[in-house]
DNA sequence: TTCTCTAACTTGTTATAACAAGTTGTTGTT
DNA sequence: AACAACAACTTGTTATAACAAGTTAGAGAA
């Protein structure tokens, strides 16, 4: 039952799609005027309500911005993809730089699979519990390390629901955004969730994995997101290093 | 200039406004159905797309989930309210209680305000820079210390631009949320923003003031947040303790 | 009683239409 | 050259309409 609701394409979703490849592929830039509501109608021949619901999506995912009498303008790219990315630190908090650090600069991040996508009850430890229900089931869960320029800088873990991902074991986690396989998929999209945010100390094993000091502070984000499919909600736990990197998102 | 778009009434911003009261001040509970659109259609004399707006913009903002073929239903309310709310932490990371804590018991929540708006340059040693067009305006900045139960938790930094905001040191910011205030005095409500976080240790002064260690860890949050005035962004700086709460978000 | 199917709800999608309102460049006047 | 007014764009708001699709409860058959 995989894409199920490719029956009837959705059309505002479908060109939500291609438009918001446009932009992430470069087509559209930074800046850039998106084409006017006429001219998509004249494009893709679609009306304007489904026109103005694909452009709200896209306004709703922070890819572009509306403005009256103007036109659609295209936001810069979110830079690591997620709710929330890594961006370069400034370097030092007591001084605010005026010109703009090498935030741009070319980041390489890597994943590194600790422990690999296998069936587990729900672990503890997890600020997120499931409803009750969902507890019987059996879950995916993963480890993973992930790394900039070579530095480990956040370790998660995911716990994702079993019975509606067939075969997710064997799809590659290594290099591909999960919000990217979800939807494209799996067609499934995050369409909300809660977060729980705190700051801890470094513990041994994790000290260790991020190659930071035991007492060193360590930034945890553990949240619920949920999807469009109601019974569809997964779960991660997340430990980050913000010495050297802090975590950056929109909203 | 306040309030210069209620010439013409907004009717979905209007229905927004109504039903938003009516879900926070308890008319309608988590759980409940709200009115089906054709209701809503005879009561108003709205018609189906000013009502979807209005409903769209409560699920946008968390307030209702709807679902095909059932209803708009009621969500529980967020906590604190603000884009980020506090919530009494669980007693021990190392253990998840499986009955729910006392997430929900009575969280009383003051505000002292330790610098009142004055105005000033835009201060140093924040994560955020504004445009250089607006670094030679002047911004109101005002420091506040929220505590729950009597218990400090965190210290706020705010920014906000001056010329937006005409009267602004008069009124008062002990109980009323900034975002209360900017929408109903000053027709500005949130579009978005960026935001940069990061765990750090407690210096001096902020030990003090927050009441922990200077060793333990805090956790920073820095935003910039983005309006329907296109010319209006507002900055904020927080520093959280979470030892004994943590920061609860919706997204 | 239990089950199945249907009718009557609900929201979702898309089309057409008319006017309001913000932005921008151009035209024409001073 | 500077300014004002306008025309031609843009998105925003609201109305009307028809059909699709998910949900639920009740009627009717087994």
């Amino acid at each position: 039952m995989i894409n199920d609701s490719t029956s009837r394409p959705l059309q505002y979703r479908y060109l939500y799609e291609v438009l918001r490849r446009q932009i992430t592929q470069g087509e559209f830039k930074a800046g850039d005027l998106l084409p006017s509501e006429k001219d998509l109608y004249l494009q893709y021949k679609l009306t304007k309500p489904t026109i103005r619901q694909a452009l709200s999506l896209l306004v709703q995912d922070g890819y572009i911005r509306k403005h009256q009498g103007k036109g659609s303008i295209v936001k810069p790219l979110p830079l690591g993809l997620g709710v929330m990315s890594i961006v370069g630190r400034l370097v030092d908090t007591a001084t605010v730089e005026t010109d703009e650090p090498a935030d741009h600069a070319q980041q390489i991040i890597s994943t590194q699979v600790l422990v690999p996508p296998h069936l587990s009850d729900f672990p503890a430890n997890i600020l997120f519990i499931p409803p009750e229900d969902d507890l019987k089931n059996q879950f995916y869960y993963l480890e993973r390390l992930r790394s900039v320029n070579g530095e480990p800088v956040f370790f998660e873990k995911l716990i994702l629901p079993s019975q509606h991902l067939p075969g997710l074991a064997d799809l590659s986690f290594e290099n591909r955004s999960l919000f990217e396989l979800l939807r494209t998929v799996y067609n499934i999209v995050v369409q909300g969730g809660e977060q729980k945010l705190l700051a801890t100390t470094a513990t041994e094993p994790l000290a260790r994995l991020l190659g930071v000091p035991q007492t060193s502070p360590v930034l945890r984000l553990d949240k619920r997101v949920d999807t469009n499919n109601n019974d569809f909600s997964y779960y991660s736990s997340l430990y980050a290093r913000t010495d050297h990197f802090l975590l950056h998102g929109r909203f």
